[in-house]
DNA sequence: ATCCCTTTGTGAACCGATGCACAAAGTAGG
DNA sequence: CCTACTTTGTGCATCGGTTCACAAAGGGAT
């Protein structure tokens, strides 16, 4: 850090983002393995990635690397997990307790770090009053008031797709700013919310897109004129 | 149409790829509710996109649109279903038939269109043999031959993440060379096999991240030194 | 203290994707 | 047939992200 540019920009590439958590789960499985030290190229391989580009994502946090050496391991967990915002731990509350968001709520994967399940809601009074993963399910009228006295600051919508944009209105009129939507709908919310979509069907028609390429391809030079 | 370049180029940009569904969801919706033609600047809006990038990703199709009218629902409907591979049907296996796996099978949005749930597999022998969304659960010891003998191509890994390595392995061995894995482990697959994955915790991370910028970035500049 | 070896951090070239802006192509109406 | 209007398809500038390749930094050995 001689003179100018910024030691720790704010200012994250998206992408380098979106790979933080892959770096920080492979260093988790590392620190349990009792491995101290990682270099760039280790830890690049154990998340799937080319060592150029995780060097340069780990750039952009800072130098936390020692050359001839490269990475500490325990450091690196707490400077990613900082910069993600995992040090505090997020109410989340999952919207729509059917299938799907059932098996979320029983999930104990995601409760591990950093986010646990503050509440669930649901329209179908059969569903209201159940208890899921030893938390009770409460009527999608009292969302407002449970998002507030719960502090839940991110929202996982799990309703039918016919429904999910009146309750994302909702979500987004009580003050949550972070929705990760399953429903198969384009949610239209103001700029200042965040959205991530999770949507199987379009996983598998992208899937159905290669497969088709590589059983036609190289046979199927036929061109339609 | 002049003289060089291919009218209908193959080798689609993947980007592309991504968003055809989109639109594809968006144009099943108008048909339903009879809309004959719509222009790129409409289809644009509903599929969440701009209507430039629309426009793009279809000249990569071919040129299909008419200019002043827009483009003809029910034959764009056709034309991205063609390109996609869903004029066909295909066949999917979920292996894992746990809270996520018993989820996936019992929803019936994804069996809609070009695809259907064709075999279902599990290691424990409590679940094998239950009867899931009227479908039989087979032994895992049965992947390769059941796979073979439905003609299985696509298949979905929701194992948890100690099996999901081992299991992927004896899927590609069986032929499969195309994955979908709900399992937070990076598959190690050869080139010629396409995995795609689903990552419930690194969504929440990424929301995660920008939840505490949207918190702490007008007042926290804040800098360590 | 010097040399050798390893590995980081980054400048620079490259690549694919995005979005603007407009000519070309079509419709509709007189 | 000609004019006015609409909307597509695309050339081009731009941007963000990836990859290469290497100078600089640090550790360890002699
Ligand atoms: N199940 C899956 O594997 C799967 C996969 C991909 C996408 N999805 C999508 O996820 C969503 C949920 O799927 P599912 O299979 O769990 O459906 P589901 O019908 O089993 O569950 C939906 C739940 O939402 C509740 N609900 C309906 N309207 C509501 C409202 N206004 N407010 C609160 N709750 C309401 C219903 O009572 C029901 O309990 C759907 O949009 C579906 O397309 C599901
Ligand atoms: N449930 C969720 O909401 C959720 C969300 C995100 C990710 N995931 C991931 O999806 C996977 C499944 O999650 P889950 O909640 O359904 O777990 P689960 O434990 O309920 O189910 C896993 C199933 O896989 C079976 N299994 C284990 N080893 C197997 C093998 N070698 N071959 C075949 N089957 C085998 C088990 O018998 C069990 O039925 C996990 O990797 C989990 O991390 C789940």
């Amino acid at each position: 850090m001689k003179s100018p540019s910024h030691p720790r920009d704010r200012g994250i590439p998206e992408a380098t983002v979106a790979r933080l958590p892959l770096y920080l789960r492979a260093l988790h499985g590392m620190a349990e393995r009792g491995i101290a030290t990682v270099s760039s190229e280790d830890l690049a391989t154990a998340a799937g990635v080319n060592s150029a580009k995780l060097r340069k994502d780990l750039s952009h946090l800072g130098s936390y690397g020692t050359r001839g050496v490269g990475y500490d391991v325990e450091y690196l967990v707490y400077q990613i997990s900082r910069e993600l915002g995992l040090t505090q731990d997020w109410a989340v509350a999952i919207v729509g307790v059917g299938n799907l968001g059932r098996a979320l709520a029983n999930y104990g994967g995601f409760v591990s770090r950093g986010f646990h399940v503050a509440a669930m809601f649901d329209a179908d009074p059969d569903v209201v009053g159940d208890t899921i993963a030893g938390l009770n399910v409460e009527h999608i009228d009292a969302l407002e008031a449970v998002i507030k006295r719960r502090g839940v600051s991110i929202v996982v919508l799990a309703t039918p797709a016919a429904a999910a944009q009146e309750v994302c209105d909702r979500v987004v009129a009580a003050g949550v700013t972070s929705i990760l939507n399953f429903a198969p709908v384009v949610l239209s919310v103001p700029g200042s919310v965040d959205v991530r979509k999770v949507d199987l069907s379009i996983e598998l028609q992208i899937l159905a897109f290669h497969e088709q390429r590589k059983a036609g391809g190289p046979l199927m030079a036929v061109d339609t004129q």
